[in-house]
RNA sequence: GGGCGGUUAGCUCAGUUGGUUAGAGCGUUGCGUUGACAUCGCAAAGGUCGUAGGUUCGAGUCCUAUACCACCCA
């Protein structure tokens, strides 16, 4: 029999029980499909993780994804489901490549120096030194994942899986490669998808011009342009056709500024009439809604723009000059030749690489693309059917609209980090050989000179296959097999289209289901103040300070209480505290229910009677189990755990276990039935609790159990106690029985006179130890029910052990205060002043008279008739407790 | 331009079938520590629930408009 100690020490108890939970195996599904015994009918739980960057930082993104599918994942087990959650990294291509081309600068070199495979050696170097980290957070944050089928995206299966999706995806002709406009990063020196692309509005210039016509008229059609530099890829001027002012022009031929180039003036109904001057000059090479008109009209296209973002042949005399010098160039040049108008400050819309930062060039290129539509359109479908359904729902939106104008997606990316294009080209014949394994000659002309494409592709094509390839597709494996579709896909709502939107298209298109039923999506998390965290603003929380501080369980419940799902949420150090502080008074409570089970020592005579405190507790605990299984069963985790702490705090702690002492001290059948009392309700709100804060909740939980089984007087060998609490049963649901209700009024009567006695004590400064005399006058059934809970109020409320009385009736109400509780008197012996007395009672007159009116108000209008009769019966007994007090407190005042 | 979310106590936020004096944590104020807990207890102050309309017996909650903030799409 250990005494436990005053605090709970986090450090003691997290990495030890999370070794012992791993080792025992509990985050292993049950009924598993590689085990003989295996039943296919039970429906399992799955969640897939959303993989970390494999070398990533963690930060409060991290602890908020691994809590809230923790959650679900712990719950479903101890519901007694299958349960698997399989954990793995993302190799993500341009964020890991660069860190390591970070590294090589710091030794004085390039990857080009040392060449792409000495490169990519030197990334799994830095993969394997760097890797474990992420992973090893993970488990500290509780993470009860079967490791075992730990994944990650370079894996040789995983590989196999996206080598096999290309190759399908071309056979059915969905992966083409061609020129087309693309998003050039200069800075990275690879294309990169849309959505790869944020637009940031900044200060420009619009920059107003002469396109002379090429008659030699003199006569001249005014652009306005943010890039001069891109004038010599001109290749037309394009005006609305129904603009009076350019109606001439259409038809004719301008000239290109400084090259002299001829180039058609033609009539779109893109361009805007109020934008600049009306008329656009039209760049097909290097604008995508340019590249649009061009095509419309038949325009040339015109590439003026190196991969380094310098200026090339095409553009004459600025060839070789970077992009922004160019601007400058030409426009000083335009300046000399008299073809200037004008130039204005412009806000406008930058486009900027989401991870270099740098301003993106939209050029054209020869890349490899996904064809979308078909497959957006079976996606978009499983949604509206409702296949798929989002959490919170108005994400449905969103992903639908995005499906309805859904863009080919451009998958090749030229680096060297990721899955190679399983692309070969014959060198001799030009043959384009797609192939699930590595070629050794061409099918054609049987040359062996093959030479593989050098990209890879957008980390994002591995990751979609994610929620299937981890099960070893395409192999049809029994985990394949089993555990796919997955259950719930819980992600940010930063990376819906990003992921969500590609996992269920290559869901439906590669195994012909959707990979999840429901997508759960959380909000962002943001520092105090709201604002996003980032290096430069200093104000980024380390989850793992907050975790070496106050515990894993503390930073747990605080990301999940206090939010609501696809909200973003602030979170400050003082809200971890505070948690820190609950998983502390969840500690205490357990102290105090283990040492209420040690000190029972005489043997259960009678069947139980139970106290209206008892009677209570058990009512609330019961409120609390069914509201927390609704909460759960339409993903309102930060209510339900908000109900748990209220639970704990305010009824079992503040309450009960204060009105328990007495039962406790007085022995015999009432201290053991007590006990019992005590250990049950804490064993089932462990259990509520334990998705939240697992580890505080599985240490206390072993110590209960000690000293439950330890006690050979209270304890019941039939009432079975599972090993450990990740396996417990889950508390569910239980019907009302009639007697709750009843009970919890009675119980809050008492509540109300101790509080308002409390508050009387606490007005007349008089020490709260100090015991009360005090009467209590009560005319009806009142006075039987006082009399039953005299101790209770005794203990609740500080009163004088042998100096209350309750009676109907009393006339020497001398130097006693006066207190009112709806039809009840109380009179305490406070020596108070009578003056202050007075005005007190005065003061609760005119608040019980206000509510009187009110309510009388209230019931002579239309709601009487027309609210639900039980509402309007709460109001009528409220308004006769305001109407005695009032009475009490008249008759009191005379 | 379209869409979505937010606006509730000094601060950070809950409040999902509309039910009649609106909640928490932190902060503030007062009192209190020899057995569950000072990582605490008891109590107090503090809110026209952005604004204006509407529906309803009843609106923080539903509808319309509007302001501001944030985000997404174009």
């Amino acid at each position: 029999m250990t005494e436990l100690p005053k605090a709970y020490d986090f450090k003691e108890y997290e990495e030890k029980i999370y070794q012992v939970w791993e080792e025992k195996g509990y985050f292993k599904p049950t009924n598993d499909p590689n085990l003989p015994g295996h039943d296919p009918s039970l429906e399992p739980f799955v969640i897939v993780i959303p993989p970390p960057n494999v070398t990533g930082v963690l930060h409060l993104g991290h602890p908020l994804f691994v809590t809230t599918e923790d959650i679900m994942i712990r719950y479903h087990r101890m519901k007694g489901e299958p349960t698997l959650w399989v954990p793995g990294t993302d190799h993500a291509g341009i964020a890991t490549q660069l860190q390591v081309e970070n590294q090589l600068r710091k030794e004085g070199t390039t990857r080009e120096e040392i060449g792409r495979e000495v490169f990519e050696a030197r990334v799994w170097e830095w993969k394997e030194k760097y890797g474990g980290e992420i992973i090893h957070q993970l488990r500290r944050l509780g993470a009860s994942c079967d490791w075992d089928r730990e994944r990650f995206t370079l894996d040789e299966g995983l590989s196999r899986a996206v080598r096999e999706a290309f190759v399908q995806l071309y056979e059915k002709g969905l992966v083409y490669q061609g020129p087309r406009m693309i998003n050039w990063s200069p800075g990275l020196q690879t294309a990169v998808s849309d959505l790869e692309v944020e637009y940031t509005e900044e200060q420009g210039t619009l920059y107003y011009f002469k396109y002379m016509l090429a008659d030699g008229s003199g006569d001249y059609l005014p652009v306005a342009t943010t890039r001069p530099e891109t004038i010599p890829g001109d290749s037309g001027v394009a005006v609305h056709p129904e603009d009076d002012r350019y109606q001439r022009f259409v038809g004719k031929e301008v000239l290109v500024p400084i090259l002299g180039r001829k180039i058609p003036v033609v009539a779109d109904d893109y361009v805007t009439k109020e934008f600049g001057t009306g008329a656009l000059k039209i760049t097909p090479g290097h604008d995508p809604h340019d590249n649009e008109i061009g095509q419309r009209h038949h325009l040339e296209l015109i590439n003026i723009m190196n991969k380094d973002a310098t200026l090339n042949e095409n553009a004459g005399p600025y060839a070789g000059m970077d992009r922004f010098i160019a601007r400058k160039a030409i426009w000083a040049d335009m300046k000399t030749a008299g073809l200037v108008i004008k130039e204005e400050p412009y806000l406008m819309n930058v486009p900027r690489t989401q991870r270099g930062g740098e301003i993106v060039e939209p050029l054209v290129s020869t890349q490899w693309f996904v064809k979308m539509d078909s497959m957006a359109e079976a996606a978009a479908e499983s949604v509206r059917s409702g296949e798929v359904t989002f959490v919170p729902e108005r994400f449905t939106k969103v992903f639908l609209n995005w499906m309805d104008n859904i863009e080919d997606w451009c998958i090749s990316r030229q680096l060297w980090w990721g899955h190679r294009i399983p692309v070969w080209y014959c060198q001799d014949c030009h043959e384009v050989i797609v192939a699930r394994e590595e070629p050794s000659r061409c099918p054609k002309c049987g040359s062996s000179a093959l030479n593989q494409d050098p990209d890879v592709l957008d980390t994002w094509f591995s990751s979609g296959l994610w929620p299937f390839s981890v099960f070893g597709w395409p192999e049809e494996t029994p985990d394949f097999k089993y555990f796919y579709p997955t259950s719930v896909m819980e992600t940010g709502y930063d990376i819906i289209f990003f992921w969500v939107a590609r996992m269920i298209m290559g869901g439906l298109f590669f195994t012909g289901k959707v990979p999840f039923r429901t997508v759960y999506l959380h909000g962002m998390v943001r520092d105090d103040k709201g604002q996003k965290m980032s290096k430069t603003k200093n104000n980024v929380i380390d989850p793992r300070v907050l975790m070496d501080e106050f515990g894993t369980d503390a930073l747990r419940f605080s990301l999940i209480v206090g939010s609501s799902p696809g909200n973003d949420q602030n979170v400050g150090v003082k809200k971890v505290e505070a948690n820190r502080n609950f998983a502390n008074k969840v500690w205490n409570i357990g102290r105090f229910v283990i040492n209420a089970i040690n000190n029972v020592d005489e043997p259960i005579k009678a069947a139980p009677k139970w106290t209206l405190a008892d009677q209570w507790i058990w009512a609330r605990t019961r409120q609390t189990i069914n509201s927390v299984n609704n909460l759960f069963e339409t993903y309102q985790f930060g209510e339900a755990g908000r109900q748990v702490y209220e639970f704990l705090w305010s009824d079992f702690a503040d309450w009960y276990l204060e009105a328990s002492k007495r039962q406790l001290a007085e022995g015999g059948d009432r201290a053991a039935h007590t006990a019992i009392i005590l250990t049950d309700v804490l064993g089932l709100m462990l259990r509520l609790l334990h998705p939240f804060t697992p580890f505080v909740t599985e240490a206390l939980y072993g110590y209960l159990k000690d000293a439950y089984e330890d006690n050979k007087i209270i304890f019941k060998p039939d009432q079975k106690w599972e090993e450990q609490l990740v396996i417990a049963r889950w508390p569910e649901r239980m019907s009302d029985e009639g007697w709750e209700s009843g009970t919890i009024k009675d119980f809050e009567l008492v509540q109300g006179i101790v509080r308002a006695i409390r508050n009387l004590r606490s007005e007349y400064k008089v020490d709260q130890n100090k015991p009360l005399e005090a009467v209590f006058i009560s005319q009806n059934h009142k006075a039987d029910f006082l009399r039953k809970q005299k101790n209770l109020l005794i203990d609740l409320a500080g009163l004088k052990e042998d100096g209350v009385l309750v009676i109907d009736n009393w006339l020497d109400k001398g130097k006693f205060t006066a207190l009112v509780v709806e039809d009840i008197e109380i009179y305490l012996n406070l020596e108070g002043d009578s003056s202050v007395d007075r005005e007190r009672m005065e003061r609760e007159l005119n608040e019980a008279e206000s509510h009187v009116a009110r309510l009388e108000k209230l019931l002579s209008s239309p709601f009487a008739q027309k609210a639900p009769a039980n509402v309007v019966a709460a109001e009528r007994e409220k308004l006769a407790g305001y109407k005695s007090s009032v009475e009490k407190l008249k008759e009191r005042l005379k």
